[in-house]
DNA sequence: CCAAAACCCTGACATATATCAATTTCAACA
DNA sequence: TGTTGAAATTGATATATGTCAGGGTTTTGG
C-alpha cells in the first residue's frame, strides 16, 4: 500500500482512533496493515468514562464484548459461594479483559472501575468475524489468550508457593513492569487499588499487607506515601522474589 | 452429506481416528461436518505411549504442538527460580495441553506423564490454518482457551481463599466431575498423582494432605485404599466447599 | 523375588499469617 | 470546608499449617 493512499485514508477519516491510539501497539500488539486497522477500528465502540466503583460487566451477564482499557484501572472479581469477593485480576491501560466470557457466553466474573476509567468495547462476534478475514488478527487473539493463561499460571505459583513478602514484592514489580511498558516510570507510580484489594488479590489479610509494606519501607527498599509508591532498591526487590537471570519473569507476575 | 457417502469415506480410510475416538466430542467439543473431522484428522499425529515419568515437552522448548490426552494422565509444572517444582495442572483423557506455549512460541511449563499415557499431537500451525477454513473450529479453539482461563481463575480462588480441607475436597470433586464427564464413575476412581503432587498443586505440605485425607476418611466422607478413592458422602463434600445451587462450579475446580 | 527407594502416615513442635481490637489518617460528599 | 465513614496502621494474641522426625508400606527395578 502506498504512503499516499495511506495518508489519504487517514485524512478522510479523522474519527478513526486505533490508528492514533498510543496503545494500539499494546492492546493487540500486532502489525496490521493500515487497511486492517481501519476495519478493526470500525467495530470498536468507545464508551463514556466509568466512575470509580462503576461496574463494566457483571458476573452472570451475557457475554458480548471484550474491553481494552484506555485510561484508568479495573479489577475483575468473583463472588464465591460463601459470599466473599475474590479479585482475579487488575487491568491497566492497553490490557484486554473479558476473555473468560467466551467459553460459556457468560462473564464468570464482574469488572469494576478502581478509578475513573475509559475503555474501548470490542463486540466479540465482530472481532471473531474480522479475525476470519485477517489471519494476523486471529493469531494475535490466540496469543493474547495464551498469554493470559501463562500469567494466571504464574499467579497460581505465587499464591501456592510464595510467602507474604514475596507476594507483595511480586505484585509491585509486576505493576512496575506494566507501567514501564507503557512508557511510565518503572520505579514511581500510584497504586489504584486499596491495601484491602491487594490483600484480597494476593491471598493475604489487609493487616499483613500493611505490615509488609511498612517493613519494606523500613528496609529502605521502597518509599510510600499513601498510594504513591517509589521503588528505591529495585535490585534487592528482584532478589527477594528470586529473579536473577530470568529477568523477564517480571512481565507476568 | 449422505450417510452412504459418509460410510464410504469411513470404510475407505480406517486409519482415520478422530471419527472413532470416543473422546472427539470432548477434546474439541464441536459439531464438525464429517468432512471437516477428516481434515482435522489428517493433521493429527498419534504418538507412541509415554511411560510414567516421561517428558512430553520441556519448559523452554520451542512450541510446536498442542496435545490431546487419549489415555493416562499428565502433569504440567514450572521450575521456579528457587528450583522447586510447581505443578500448574493435571490433564486427563480428552483434555488439551500446551496452549500456554502459543504466546511466546515456547512452552512455559514442562509436561510429564504420571502413568502410561498416550496423546494425540496436533501441530499448532496446521490447526491454526485449518481454523481459517473452518470457523466452527476457530470458535471452538477460542472457547477451549477461554475455559482454561476460567478454570485457572477458579484455581486462583482456591489457592487464595480456601483452607486445606476445602482445597482437597475441591480437587477430589473436580476429578470426580472430570471422570464422570467421560462416562466413568463419579464416586470411585484412582488418583494418578501422589500425595506429594496433590500437595504441591494445592499449595499444601504432603503431611497436610495426608492428614486431611485421613480425617475425611474418619468422617466417613470418603474411603481410601492407597490411590483408590471412593467418595461416600458426595453431598457433605459439596457442602464443605460451599456448593449449593451453584452446582456446576464443580466443572472447573 | 528381593532390596532399595519412594511414598505415605502420624506425632510433636515451630511459625507465618490471621484475627481481634484500638488508633490514626485519609477521602468523599453534603 | 467540615463531617463522617472508610482505609490504613500497629499491637497483642490465636491458629492453621508447615517443619522435623520416626516408622510403616507400597512400588520399582535388578
Amino acid at each position: 500500500m502506498s504512503l499516499a493512499l495511506n495518508n489519504a485514508r487517514f485524512n478522510s477519516k479523522l474519527t478513526s482512533q486505533c490508528q492514533n491510539c498510543s496503545l494500539s501497539a499494546l492492546c493487540l500488539p500486532i502489525s496490521l496493515a493500515d487497511d486492517d486497522v481501519n476495519r478493526l477500528d470500525q467495530i470498536i465502540e468507545r464508551k463514556k468514562p466509568l466512575k470509580k466503583g462503576d461496574i463494566l460487566f457483571r458476573q452472570g451477564d451475557e457475554f458480548e464484548s471484550v474491553y481494552a482499557v484506555r485510561t484508568g484501572t479495573l479489577k475483575t472479581f468473583n463472588i464465591t459461594n460463601s459470599g466473599e469477593e475474590q479479585i482475579t485480576g487488575f487491568y491497566c491501560p492497553s490490557e484486554l479483559l473479558g476473555l473468560s466470557g467466551i467459553d460459556k457466553n457468560i462473564y464468570p466474573v464482574s469488572a469494576k472501575a478502581l478509578e475513573t476509567t475509559t475503555v474501548c468495547e470490542i463486540p466479540f462476534s465482530h472481532l471473531e468475524q474480522l479475525s476470519e478475514q485477517i489471519p494476523t488478527l486471529k493469531h494475535q487473539l490466540f496469543k493474547v489468550m495464551s498469554r493470559k493463561i501463562c500469567d494466571d499460571q504464574q499467579m497460581m505459583v505465587l499464591l501456592g508457593k510464595k510467602n507474604a513478602d514475596e507476594k507483595v514484592a511480586s505484585l509491585l514489580l509486576n505493576l512496575s513492569a506494566r507501567f514501564k511498558k507503557r512508557g511510565y516510570s518503572a520505579t514511581s507510580f500510584r497504586l489504584a487499588m486499596s491495601r484491602g484489594e491487594i490483600g484480597n488479590y494476593l491471598g493475604l489479610a489487609v493487616e499483613t499487607v500493611s505490615r509488609v509494606i511498612t517493613r519494606f519501607q523500613k528496609n529502605g527498599m521502597i518509599q510510600v506515601d499513601g498510594k504513591e509508591i517509589s521503588i528505591i532498591d529495585l535490585d534487592q526487590m528482584q532478589k527477594l522474589i528470586g529473579m536473577s537471570e530470568d529477568c523477564d519473569k517480571i512481565e507476568s507476575i
